[in-house]
RNA sequence: UGGGGUAUAGGCAAAUGGUAUGCCAACAGUUUUUGGUACUGUAGAUUGUAGGUUCGAGUCCUACUACCCCAUCCA
C-alpha cells in the first residue's frame, strides 16, 4: 500500500529534525466523563501511533477539571480501551486533577504580572459583557483591582469563602479580540462540589483552557494533538504559555478533523439518551459505537487500528462509510478464524435412502487460510438446512437446492431432492430427498455438477443455540434521534443449529459461520448450557445484492445528477482611488485587467510596484511578480518585514529580460532572496543558475529521458499528449532547471514527433 | 454580520509547480466444495466556481461560493 505521511506525522518529523524537540511525546486527554468511543479509537491511534512511530511516549492523562460530571468508572472504562487497542501509556496515569498545585502558583503568577483578575460579575452579566462575534465586548470594572486585592480574593475563593459562581478569575488579554475566546476567557470558577479524587480538598476548578495547555507542559508533552473544534482555543493555549515564559521546549497545539461514520452516532449526549431511554442494553450494547460495545459485538483491536489508519488523518471534516470498517473487521477475521456451519432457519430434509450414521472430516479452515485444524461432522438420515436455501420455484441464477437441481452438502454428500412436504397452509415443512453414496466430499467419484454447497447440521447432534443479528443502529446515514433509530437492528434467534463441535471443541471464541458471517461467542450472555452469539458483520453477499439491486432498478429510474449552481458574489466596489489607479494601470502600463485589479486593490502591493517601477522599466514583468510572488510574502508579513527591496525585484526582473534566467529560475531566486535578502545577482552567480538555451546541450538530454522513458514515449505517440509536460519536466530536472524552458519545449516537440 | 478552518471520483485519503494515486463502495471476469477469500480487469474527476501568473497549476496569486467551529462559570 502507498504509505504516504499524514500531516501531523509531518509536522513531527519537521520539528524533531529542526531539532525543536529531542524527544517526541505525546498525550491522550480524555475527560472522564462518558465511555470512549471509536472517535476515542482514532485519537488514541493517532497520539499513541505517533509516539510509537518517532520513539517517543505517550502519556495517558484524564482532564479531570469539572468534579459534577467525573467518575472513577469512566477513568476505568478509558484506561480500558487504550489496553484493549494494544498500547501501553509511559508511566502511570496522568490526572490534572494532580496538577492543581501547582495551576493555581501560576495563577497567582498571572495575577501578580497583572496578567489575571478577579472578576465579581453574575454568569449573565459576564455573558452580556463578552459581546457578541460581530461587537466587541467590554472590560468589567473589576479588572481594575488591584494585585493585591486579586490575590486575596483568589486565595480566598480557594479557601471555600464564597459561594458557587460569586467570583471568578479571568485572564486579562483583550474585551474586543476578533476571536471570541480571548476575550478575558475564564481561567477558575468555584465550584463546592465533590472531586472523584482530590475529594473536597478544592474549592476551585481550573478551566480547561487553562489547566490544559500547563498540563502538557509540566508532562512534558511536545504535540498536544486536538480535534477541530479546539481551533479558537489554540490562542489561549499559546497565551498562557508565553505570557507565563515558561522555558522552552513548549508543546504545541495541532488539530485534525474528528471521525464521522454514517449509519451511526458518536456524541456523548445521544450516546447517553440511547443508554438512559433504554432503546440499547447499555453502553457495551454490541450495536454502539463505544469501544465497549464494538468490543462486545467482537470486533477486533486489530481490524479498529487498521480502520483509523486507512481513514487517514486530515482537516476536513467527513463522514466514513460504515463500510469501511466492515471491510477492516472481514478482512481480519478472514485469516484467523475457524468456519463452522450454523443453520438459522432450519428445513428439515430426510435423506431417504441413507442408513445408519457416520463421522466425517472436515477442516477449520478453506484451502486458501494457512491455519491447521479440524473436527469430526456426525451425518445421518435426518439433517437440517438453510430454509433460503431451498426454492421450490427458484429465480433465474438460483444456484441452491431445487426440485431439480441437486445441491452439495457441504464436507458431506451430494442430495438431490425427490419431494416437497407442505402443512395445511402451504408451508414446507420438510423436504424428502436421496444422496448420491459416490459423491463423498474428498472421493467424490459421482460425476455430478452442483453449482453450490450449503451448510447443514445433522438433526439428533446439533446444538441449539442463541443467535443475535445485529444491523446498523439507524436506518439513514446522518442520523438526527432517536427517530431515525432502525426497528431491526437487533434480531434475535433463539433455535439456530449449530454442529456440536463448536460447542465441545470451542475452537475458538470468533468463527465464521459458514456463508452467514463472522460470529462472536458473547462474553457476558454465553454458558455452555445456553451459548449466545452476537453477528460481528454479514459475510458480502452479491447474491443477496443482486436480488435486491433487480427489484430496485425496477421502481427507481435512474436519477439524473444533480449539477451543483455556483452563485457568484458581489464583488466590493473599488475607490475612486484604486479607480484611478486601476486605469493607469491597464492604460499607461497596459497591465491586464486581473493584475491591474490587485494591485490597485492593495496599496502595500502598490507603493512596492511603484518603487519597482522606479528602478527597471518593466511594468508587466514587474506588476506579474508584485501580484503573484510578492503578494505572498506579503500575505502575512508587514511590508517592513520584507527582507528584500522593491529594487532588488527590478534586478531580478531585469535578469528576466535581459534572458540571462528563465521565469522558473526567477521564481527559485525569488524564494532564496525572500529568506536571505541577498541580491538576486549573486543568487544566480553564486548557484550558476544562468539558463541554458543551447540546443547542443540540450537535445542530448533530451535523448537520454527518451531512452529511460520509452514506454511513456510510447503512450505519448498513441496519442497521451498529456505526457508532453512529463517528458518537458523530466528534461528540466535533470538540468536543475536552468534549461530554457521554451527552447526545451519546442525540441521536445520535434523529437516526440 | 466579525474571526478561525475546510473543499481532490459515491465515501475516505495521497500527490518537491511536471503521467491526478491508494483504500472502501460499484461493476465485470478467472479460481473456488463458502454466491466468501484471492487474483485480473472496468467504470467513475474539466481537483468547489471564475479569473490571473507560468512553457506547464490540484499545488502560487486574486475574487467568489458552500460547509464546519467560536458569544458554557463544559471539555
Amino acid at each position: 500500500m502507498n504509505e504516504s505521511k499524514d500531516f501531523l506525522r509531518t509536522i513531527v518529523e519537521e520539528d524533531l529534525h529542526a531539532g525543536k524537540y529531542s524527544e517526541v511525546v505525546t498525550r491522550f486527554p480524555p475527560e472522564p466523563n462518558g465511555f470512549p468511543h471509536i472517535g476515542h479509537a482514532k485519537s488514541i491511534a493517532i497520539n499513541f501511533g505517533i509516539a510509537r512511530d518517532y520513539k517517543g511516549h505517550c502519556n495517558l492523562r484524564m482532564d479531570d477539571t469539572n468534579p459534577t460530571t467525573e467518575d472513577t468508572r469512566y477513568v476505568e472504562a478509558l484506561k480500558d480501551a487504550v489496553e484493549w487497542l494494544g498500547f501501553q501509556w509511559e508511566g502511570n496515569v496522568r490526572y490534572t486533577s494532580d496538577y492543581f498545585p501547582e495551576l493555581y502558583q501560576y495563577a497567582i503568577e498571572l495575577v501578580k504580572m497583572g496578567k489575571a483578575y478577579v472578576d465579581s460579575l453574575t454568569e449573565e452579566e459576564i455573558r452580556e459583557y463578552r459581546g457578541t462575534v460581530t461587537e466587541a465586548g467590554r472590560r468589567s470594572k473589576y479588572s481594575e483591582r488591584s494585585v493585591e486585592e486579586n490575590l486575596d480574593l483568589l486565595e480566598r475563593m480557594k479557601n471555600g469563602e464564597f459561594k458557587d459562581g460569586e467570583h471568578v478569575l479571568r485572564a486579562k488579554i483583550d474585551m474586543s479580540a476578533a476571536n471570541m475566546k480571548m476575550r478575558d476567557p475564564l481561567l477558575y470558577r468555584i465550584r463546592h462540589a465533590h472531586h472523584y479524587r482530590t475529594g473536597d480538598a478544592w474549592n476551585i476548578y481550573p478551566m480547561y483552557d487553562y489547566g490544559h495547555c500547563l498540563s502538557d507542559y509540566l508532562e512534558g508533552v511536545t504535540h498536544s494533538i486536538c480535534t477541530l473544534e479546539f481551533e479558537n482555543n489554540r490562542d489561549i493555549y499559546d497565551w498562557v504559555l508565553d505570557t507565563l515564559g515558561l522555558t522552552s521546549p513548549r508543546p504545541y497545539q495541532h488539530e485534525f478533523a474528528r471521525l464521522g461514520i454514517n449509519y451511526t452516532v458518536m456524541s456523548k449526549r445521544k450516546l447517553l439518551e440511547l443508554v438512559n431511554e433504554g432503546y440499547v442494553n447499555g453502553w457495551d450494547d454490541p450495536r454502539m459505537s463505544t469501544i465497549a460495545g464494538l468490543r462486545r459485538r467482537g470486533y477486533t483491536p486489530e481490524s479498529i487500528l487498521n480502520f483509523c489508519h486507512q481513514i487517514g488523518i486530515a482537516k476536513a471534516n467527513s463522514m466514513v462509510d460504515v463500510a469501511q470498517l466492515e471491510f477492516c473487521i472481514r478482512d481480519d477475521l478472514n485469516t484467523k478464524v475457524p468456519r463452522v456451519m450454523c443453520v438459522l432457519d432450519p428445513l428439515k430434509v430426510t435423506i431417504e435412502n441413507y442408513e445408519g450414521s457416520e463421522e466425517l472430516d472436515a477442516s477449520y479452515y478453506p484451502e486458501d487460510v494457512p491455519k491447521e485444524g479440524n473436527r469430526k461432522l456426525p451425518f445421518s438420515r435426518e439433517i437440517y438446512i438453510e430454509r433460503e436455501d431451498f426454492s421450490e420455484n427458484p429465480p433465474s441464477g438460483f444456484y441452491r437446492l431445487t426440485p431439480e437441481q441437486p445441491v452439495r452438502l457441504k464436507h458431506a454428500y451430494i442430495i438431490t431432492c425427490k419431494e416437497v412436504i407442505k402443512d395445511a397452509s402451504g408451508n414446507i415443512t420438510e423436504i424428502i430427498a436421496t444422496y448420491h453414496p459416490d459423491s463423498k466430499s474428498g472421493s467424490d467419484t459421482s460425476g455430478i455438477k452442483v453449482k453450490s454447497a450449503i451448510q447443514w447440521v445433522e438433526a439428533s447432534t446439533a446444538k441449539t443455540v442463541e443467535v443475535r443479528l445485529y444491523d446498523r443502529l439507524y436506518t439513514c446515514e446522518a442520523p438526527e434521534g432517536v427517530e431515525d433509530l432502525n426497528p431491526d437492528s437487533l434480531k434475535i434467534i433463539k433455535n439456530a443449529l449449530v454442529e456440536p463441535a463448536l460447542i465441545t471443541e470451542k475452537p475458538d471464541v470468533r468463527f465464521q459461520f459458514e456463508r452467514q458471517g463472522y460470529f462472536y461467542a458473547d462474553p457476558i450472555d454465553y454458558t455452555d448450557e445456553a451459548p449466545v452469539f452476537n453477528r460481528i458483520v454479514g459475510l458480502k453477499d452479491s447474491w443477496n445484492k443482486k436480488n435486491k439491486a433487480d427489484e430496485s432498478t425496477a421502481k427507481l429510474e435512474r436519477k439524473a445528477p444533480e449539477k451543483k449552481v455556483q452563485i457568484d458574489g458581489e464583488v466590493a466596489p473599488m475607490s475612486e482611488a484604486e479607480q484611478a489607479c486601476y486605469a493607469k494601470y491597464t492604460n499607461e502600463f497596459k497591465l491586464n485587467s486581473e493584475v491591474s485589479n490587485i494591485l490597485a486593490r492593495d496599496e502595500k502591493l502598490a507603493v512596492f510596484f511603484e518603487a519597482a517601477l522606479s528602478v527597471h522599466n518593466s511594468p508587466i514583468t514587474i506588476a506579474n511578480i508584485v501580484a503573484n510572488e510578492v503578494a505572498r510574502e506579503l500575505k502575512e508579513k508587514d511590508a517592513s518585514e520584507l527582507k528584500f527591496t522593491a529594487a532588488q525585484i527590478a534586478e531580478l526582473v531585469k535578469m528576466i529580460d535581459d534572458e540571462i534566467i528563465s521565469n522558473k529560475i526567477a521564481k527559485q531566486v525569488f524564494e532564496e532572496m525572500a529568506q536571505s535578502g541577498e541580491n538576486p545577482s549573486k543568487i544566480v552567480e553564486a548557484q550558476g543558475l544562468v539558463q541554458i538555451s543551447d540546443p547542443a546541450v540540450i537535445v542530448p538530454i533530451i535523448d537520454d529521458v527518451m531512452a529511460k522513458n520509452p514506454d511513456n514515449v510510447e503512450k505519448y505517440k498513441a496519442g497521451n499528449t498529456k505526457l508532453f509536460g512529463f517528458f518537458v519536466g523530466q528534461v528540466l530536472k535533470a538540468t536543475g532547471g536552468k534549461a530554457n524552458p521554451q527552447v526545451v519545449n519546442d525540441l521536445v516537440a520535434q523529437k516526440l514527433q
